[in-house]
DNA sequence: CACAAGAGTGCGTTATGTGAACAATAGCAC
DNA sequence: GTGCTATTGTTCACATAACGCACTCTTGTG
């Protein structure tokens, strides 16, 4: 007994989990795709009481609000003398609050991933243009920044009709298969290719999904030389996207814009003749603007 | 900025470090209006590694982004060594990344508040009729809940015209000067009103806040009996703001919606004759809504 | 009332924070 | 440029805080 199976990360327990290796000395900028995948990390360089702390904010968001002790616990893969040591810090700070036996997060934890949505207000000069182009194309318009191999979204405008395509922001999705994320990961420096090819996971999520790493691999290309990508259901059945980059004034990648839209409503080509052009208008603007 | 001494508290090496280990201390955390403000945590339920790293993170978003070592020890008061280890847990975790000597975070901390913006869907229903009173309004629309004496921004549909109330998801605001945190504080039981009356900092934000709290318990009063709160240029000059509780079916509240006004756009009658009507019946809609 | 499941506790062992020393930069005066 | 100093980043040793384990206590169920 003891311990239950934790089939997510089986590493939760002991030795280092793998991630960003951050060598000692040199420390490695932005996220390295290189093949060091190692974890090589000297274990005075870590924390792993926080590493588990933070691990129990994901729980909470992963299985959706109020645990019990013991189901944190199980959901972590600690002990649960030592998920209720984190849960009472967690309510002591005020991240969290304990409901008789459960234990829930309050507002509070938005404070600690804040700044990446409010962050260098690029983003809120960008929101009217965003709001515009959803409100004259009548289609939900979302901005998107790269986090490994995952779009997040940080600002968005949705717009209802019978049928709406809806994305909360902060809401993360697999970069192969959506406009935004070719269009972020075309854009990344030749460098990074080869390490990104290889490591990307080319998960199927319908029957579209382009999952051959080749066939992927050309994608890519042609959405650098093209500098927009169009998805059709690749994601999603019945949801079409398309994605432009949208650089700063002095040249660099600030995120990827989009346009969700059903495709009962628009072929591609249409989406091409008359939607990408505004996209394109758009991010224009956007650039301009960022220069003042 | 603040390269001061970092004299910490002195007998840190014990029980229990005080509510909030930074020393510049904006926002203390921990939860109770109550008055049982002790402390009296047993060291054997507190990790302290935990606390220290989720104020780094905060840090990162008081000072907004990119920092040295050196700052983010001084910011949070640890030694150099400790924010060292503390920050290369985070990079190695995801969290953050250096380049070269700044730090800075990544869109991954969004995973770690995300839920509170997606729970329990209650928003993601009441989104379309947010975005629908917003375009028939033709004014800004939000959806906040409450944070000890804050509100917090969970849900936005942002009207731009050439003036334009830009609140992001996640912002925050002190709750005693705006509509929708006057109607989250009036929907608390009535035995937090002492404490609350008591604790909450009557903050002047402008010439028209009120700050004494006999005032204050007065408007709160109203407030709690009229169902609706209208604040006009408390918080800031120009913005007028309405807001209205939104309750689930079982009675519970869930959060506020209000519509934010220029005050050159509309007078105060007007928006009470008005925005207020369409206001609650949006609440009314959205409350059925949350039935099925 | 017995039983099971979960919550809380004491203790030995391990990992972590601290402060100080050391190393590498960055400024700066000349 | 050279040499100086102030600042920042890195390493180390040791005191101690946090961990997991095994245990007890509480609560809810039949």
């Amino acid at each position: 007994m003891a311990k239950e199976v934790v089939e997510k990360d089986e590493a939760s327990v002991d030795v280092l989990p793998p991630r960003n290796p951050a060598r000692t000395g040199l420390m490695t900028a932005s996220p390295d795709w290189s093949d060091d995948e190692n974890g090589g990390l000297n274990p005075r360089d870590y924390v792993s009481s926080l590493a588990r702390g933070l691990e129990v904010l994901r729980a909470f968001n992963r299985t959706r609000r109020k645990m019990t002790l013991s189901e944190v616990a199980a959901e972590t893969g600690n002990t649960r003398a030592g998920a209720r040591r984190i849960l009472l810090t967690l309510v002591h700070e005020g991240y969290a609050v304990a409901d008789g036996k459960l234990f829930d997060l309050t507002p509070q934890v938005l404070e600690l991933g804040y700044s990446v949505l409010s962050s260098k207000g690029a983003w809120d000069i960008a929101r009217p243009f965003i709001d515009h182009l959803s409100s004259e194309l009548r289609e939900s318009v979302s901005a998107a920044v790269l986090d490994r191999f995952d779009v997040v979204y940080v600002s968005g405008a949705q717009y209802h009709r019978v049928i709406s395509v809806g994305i909360t922001v902060g809401a993360r999705f697999p970069a192969h298969c959506t406009a935004t994320g070719r269009v972020l990961l075309a854009a990344q420096a030749p460098e990074m290719w080869p390490g990104m090819l290889q490591h990307i996971p080319l998960t199927r999520m319908t029957e579209h999904t382009v999952t051959d790493p080749t066939e992927f691999r050309r994608v890519l290309e042609q959405v650098r030389d093209q500098g927009w990508s169009l998805v059709d259901q690749e994601l999603e059945t019945g949801l079409m996207s398309i994605a432009v980059p949208l650089h700063n004034p002095s040249g660099g990648l600030v995120g990827a814009i989009n346009v969700g839209i059903p495709t009962v409503r628009m072929s591609a080509a249409t989406a091409i003749e008359y939607v990408l052009p505004k996209l394109q208008e758009t991010v224009l603007n956007i650039r301009e603007s960022l220069k003042r």
